[in-house]
DNA sequence: TCTTGACTTAGAGTTAACTTTAACTGTTAG
DNA sequence: CTAACAGTTAAAGTTAACTCTAAGTCAAGA
């Protein structure tokens, strides 16, 4: 079955076509499959796969980091460790933002309770 | 009395002297004393000024913008409604932004647990 | 058959927010 | 006096993550 042309990857991810091939291109969509006609068939797998990527990019991680990760995931059980160790750094860092962004949202708060 | 140097302030605010300028010359920090000799002298409210600039930048507020907030500041109490708008919306911004911090947070965390 | 959507490589363009460089001149503290 | 710090303009360079263009080829559904 071929779950998802590129077009309805595209919709289902919110991602133009051609970031997706970009992704591809970049290394951090390895193994997308492509019928007889070269096309790309989207699995339920990639979907998932670029719904991680899109966390990991929304909370400040780099492409070339989420690539590195990728590559220790490609890997498997023997660099779990490191993988692991990467994805609890990325944690904090997200802890940590998310703490600034409420010190921030205090500030803005207080700015319009001034009123003036 | 000069209560900060460009260089005080740059340690001050932890932004480079050069970004400082930068900042004045794109016109976010207008009306920055000016000794005999011609060097910056930055007061308290400019430290201040400064500190509400980051927070705004640090919430995802272009320069553009931040630079439209201060000159609706610069217009007084008969532009307040309109920056006080532009405030909130912003605060919205950050909420919602927190909100998707949060679930991302979950993603990772999960990600962690899976153990695999 | 024709239109639509997909594919390719390769490179140029975009945007934001700096950052650096050049090529100086001027001021002040020790 | 001189080193350290400050100033100027103007333009080029950097980085990330796209985004677009060219200049095609290819395949499948109505």
């Amino acid at each position: 079955m071929s779950l998802y042309t590129i077009s309805q990857a595209s919709e289902e991810v919110a991602l133009t076509p051609h970031t997706l091939r970009y992704y591809e291109k970049e290394g951090l969509l390895p193994n997308v499959k492509k019928d007889s006609g070269g096309r790309r068939n989207y699995q339920e797998d990639d979907i998932q796969r670029i719904g991680f990527i899109k966390c990991l990019k929304g909370t400040g991680m780099s492409l070339k980091q989420i690539k590195e990760y990728g590559n220790l995931y490609a890997q498997g059980k023997q660099k779990f460790q490191e993988r692991n160790a990467m994805l609890e750094a990325h944690r904090e860092k997200i802890l940590l933002e998310i703490k600034i962004q409420k010190k921030y949202l205090k500030m803005v708060e207080a700015k319009i309770e001034m009123k003036i």
